[in-house]
DNA sequence: TATTGTTATACTCTATAACTATA
DNA sequence: TATAGTTATAGAGTATAACAATA
């Protein structure tokens, strides 16, 4: 960026807020982007039939073999009962498996298959150039910048 | 930021992701972060029985006093069914108004009462005070960066 | 014919409590 | 007693089609 940009006047193209309502509004424009993110990710996913959660999930799997469902749940920050429906998802269609581990009979290592690992590095493959088109016309360190930003906001959290 | 940061390993703490996953997880990151900012949100409206889209829906009306729903719907990036039970909602609490256009007896003008602008006030207040908490150590040159990196993002939305 | 707001509906995501089996 | 995964469930957000009133 080449200086620090003065203070918007608009939201979302034509609607105004005032200076003071602006300082409270980071989270608004976070979830605008976001939204745009998602129904992007969506439309680039549907051909797949993977959702958000489902390629997040199946990507994190396939670079981490062997993860438990507690540690993947973490990652995504998702509730375990909300994670289960998930990998039932990509079980069921033979993308994954539950493997107990030896060492504690009650937990899972989760795997990706073969099937698994050839959809998701076409699935990659997709959202990668999507997300690039999203993100044309921002420069390398930008894009570090704003990454690094949120990396810190979540890190803030209580 | 003192310098592009190189490529982090780590996502959500102990996972990792290769470098080539990394390149399509943009979306991943912002939607971390962006659950941070809401669940901090959504703690932070309850006191005045506010959701994050009540919340907004409200702000946006009291500083565009007039605003019409469909209007309000681009705005804030919902669908205008979406709108309706949100701004029932507001309407019941008696926070806005609905009025007919005269020019146009199929749209509402959307104002913001009195006892909704001073609502409005005490939240904006409280939300402003969260997110400075979680933007702390984050300087302003970086959070301008962020936010512009994100408008452009939107701009770059098919 | 097109637009504003509305109703109805379906799907997804998020969050919590309570259960089982193992530790 | 505590933990990993599960079930059930409720609430909130998102998306689409179809409708009435008005332009």
């Amino acid at each position: 960026m080449k200086k620090t940009a003065p203070e918007p006047e608009t939201v979302g193209g034509t609607v105004r807020v005032s200076d003071k309502t602006l300082r409270s509004l980071h989270g608004y424009q976070m979830k605008r982007t976001f939204n745009v993110i998602q129904s992007d990710l969506i439309q680039t996913l549907k051909p797949f039939d993977l959702r958000m959660l489902t390629y997040t999930a199946l990507v994190l799997i396939v670079d981490n073999p062997g993860l438990r469902q507690s540690q993947l749940a973490e990652a995504m920050d998702v509730e375990r009962p909300n994670l289960v429906v998930i990998l039932d998802e990509l079980e069921r269609r033979d993308l994954i498996v539950r493997d107990r581990l030896k060492t504690d009979r009650r937990a899972y290592a989760l795997k990706a298959t073969l099937s698994g690992r050839r959809l998701c590095e076409k699935a990659v493959a997709a959202v990668s150039k999507h997300e690039e088109h999203l993100l044309r016309g921002i420069g390398p360190e930008d894009r570090a910048v704003a990454i690094e930003v949120m990396r810190r906001i979540e890190a803030n959290r209580r």
